[in-house]
DNA sequence: TAATCGTATTTCCTATAGGATTCACGATTG
DNA sequence: CAATCGTGAATCCTATAGGAAATACGATTA
């Protein structure tokens, strides 16, 4: 008897959490622009699914900020980053993230180097080109390092904060829509700073990821004003 | 003819957002204790709505931490600080809060300086009882202060990170369930940070804030240690 | 032509119904 | 007495229906 083991917990899911992951990944890769009316009906009907899970996961994304809100009116794509915000986002991780360098460092273990010397590799072997698919493989490298070295700086609530900025950063970086322009001068600042990290040195920790993201913010600065 | 003029528009308000109010109300000043059961159906038989709004409202709170979901269970209010996690908030504030002390600073203006003079005089007249409803109004003098300087960090998103916060901290200080047991210092402490903005001395701000911080989180630790 | 009006569609919002699962609790059985 | 079983309630989750408002759009009229 029982011909099917209990395969049905596999099944069973929560529609609003596919709903949440197929929204994000596309507001991510950008299949949804900047601006879009996100119609709770319509999302419904193209997925497949009735509007309740719909709404819950469109409130869950609200906090995001990749997601507005007007009551009565519906769900909107948010607009754009100006050069300004842009900027701020950048200036946002240099109060967090430096800080992470440190503490994780702080209590540095050789799978967390191994960890991020994996991230450097992926960052090397990925292609770099200019549509999506060719380099999400670059751009997941890139995040896993910034959020395993947040992972493990032992403050959940930094995290969460990190957590925040990492979706919006992962949706600017798209919409900048160069592909990868730096990958060899991005290299190169992740491979300082995990030197750093293997030397045992917090202080240089956070002073490289200081000096990559004042990279990157300026390297970010520089893209969106060549091509506005 | 038009009877009565458009009054409708103020009555129309959504459900969801109302059910949030109230359920973070209720968080904060710990009418709802942690662990305890957030029932959907419960909720809405309660607020006397249907268990769609009261969904969307829970989706809405859960990036806050003060409440904890598992899919296909439910949700629960999130479980009380341990000390270290007081302590690790409390970390989280002196990653932020001096850079947004600083940055107000630095733009500072006189109506700057005479929002935060109000709030330490609302400090001062406050009553610091044991009870919920006689410190209600010391917590939010407290809670605006430090309110007032993120917003005029001028940084979105540095905001948006100590707002995930703020609602932490203001659950968190319920729960120590003390009432106000430093007030005396806390004014004085707010009144150096105030002086360094009236001095437009963005460093002396900064350095007055991470006293602060250091002076509330030895406190909170303090007490919570003597009433475990 | 330009403007206004009316209809039809869309959309948000809320309530309700029902399926699937879990939980509580009492009854039954060894 | 202890353990197991079964029933009913509670709960989560999803779909559907329908009200209210906004929007689109075409027809009518000045």
């Amino acid at each position: 008897m029982s011909p099917t083991p209990p395969r049905r917990a596999l099944n069973r899911q929560v529609l609003a959490d596919h709903v949440h992951e197929e929204l994000m990944a596309s507001l991510i890769d950008g299949r949804l622009e900047a601006g879009a009316n996100l119609s709770i009906d319509g999302i419904a009907r193209d997925l497949e699914v009735s509007p309740t899970p719909v709404r819950e996961a469109l409130a869950r994304l609200e906090h995001t900020g990749m997601v507005r809100r007007v009551a009565l009116k519906g769900y909107k794509v948010a607009p754009l980053f100006t050069a300004v915000e842009l900027a701020q986002l950048v200036d946002a991780r240099l109060v967090i993230e430096p800080v992470n360098a440190e503490l994780a460092c702080a209590s540095i273990t050789p799978a967390l180097v191994a960890e991020l010397k994996q991230t450097i590799e992926d960052l090397r072997s990925s292609p770099t080109g200019a549509s999506y698919a060719e380099f999400r493989d670059y751009w997941k490298a890139d995040e896993d390092f910034h959020r395993i070295i947040a992972e493990h700086a032992g403050n959940p609530f930094i995290l969460n904060a990190y957590k925040t900025l990492g979706g919006q950063v992962q949706r600017f970086r798209f919409f900048a829509g160069l592909g990868v322009t730096d990958a060899d001068t991005a290299i190169q600042e992740h491979t300082a700073i995990l030197d750093a990290f293997s030397a045992g040195d917090p202080a240089g920790a956070r002073d490289a990821m200081i000096a990559h993201l004042n990279g990157v913010k300026q390297r970010s600065i520089r893209d969106s004003v060549e091509h506005p």
